[in-house]
DNA sequence: ATTTTTGATGCAACGGAAGTGCATTTATTA
DNA sequence: TAATAAATGCACTTCCGTTGCATCAAAAAT
């Protein structure tokens, strides 16, 4: 577990005992996470500091948003050494229409899109929908 | 302004006074418009009967919902004869960071993608964002 | 034409999720 | 130990989406 501190105190993220399970929890987890699930699974810890947490761990490069259409933000650690920014290391989102669960497609990359003139890309969002694995098997 | 009745007609669409200037609304607008957009440019109306005609057009093929990431969903008129549930149909939607407008690419079709084994697709969204042409120019 | 039925609209309220200000506690560092 | 900074907790707000029920208008049946 001491992989876990180094992981936040390399990233800037003072490791608390909190924060450590929230990366225990997230990295347990093979499917991205709500605010509501952190809640539930910690209902001792405060709403707010569970959102801070959140926050934090995305500002610094901890976690990445997810947004899969369900308008409710999900979020999922990064790979090591990934960086989520740049256009090379977008991945696709996957969402089951049965489960209700998104998960990390981190091997399918968001292919290079054409735009017409005048526009300009700096991020991209590519999210699939259907039946999960889990789900079709 | 017959079209317009003959559009909603031909969808299943009555048409009445509250829909067709909803309809005309959202034609001249070259953006994807919110709720609250709706909800502004007709303050006499109810926010519900809003609402429910975003639903309606919505089932019955005139609106397509966009999800622009900014969790508010907007809506969007769909190109006559359009088939937006199917694959072939489904265009790429550009957010822009400065206006913080949503377009429909209609001519940007989503690439298909190759999912791993055991993941049915069903639905696909793709939304790039960075600075539209209005902004960038 | 009048009644009956269906659909559209309006009003009021609820619920979930995101976000913020401020007090308090805990950890650093001087 | 005292001073400082960061993390946590509490209370409250705002925004959007959604629903139930009453009312009003339009269409269909008699
Ligand atoms: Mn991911
Ligand atoms: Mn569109
Ligand atoms: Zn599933
Ligand atoms: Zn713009």
């Amino acid at each position: 577990m001491k992989e876990i501190e180094k992981r936040l105190n390399d990233n800037g993220v003072r490791p608390t005992a909190m924060r450590i399970l929230i990366y225990k929890y997230m990295a347990e987890k093979e499917v991205a996470v709500a605010l509501t699930d952190i809640e539930n699974a910690f209902a001792k810890a405060d709403r707010t500091t569970l959102y801070r947490t959140l926050k934090t761990f995305e500002e610094k490069g901890i976690v990445h948003q997810i947004d899969d259409g369900t308008h409710i933000s999900k979020y999922a650690l990064c790979e090591p050494g990934c960086n989520c920014e740049l256009e090379q290391d977008l991945h696709l989102h996957f969402h089951c229409n049965n489960c209700e669960e998104t998960v990390c497609l981190t091997e399918q990359k968001i292919p290079h899109i054409n735009l017409p003139d005048g526009y300009i890309a700096e991020d991209a969002n590519l999210i699939v929908k259907g039946i999960c694995e889990k789900c079709s098997g």
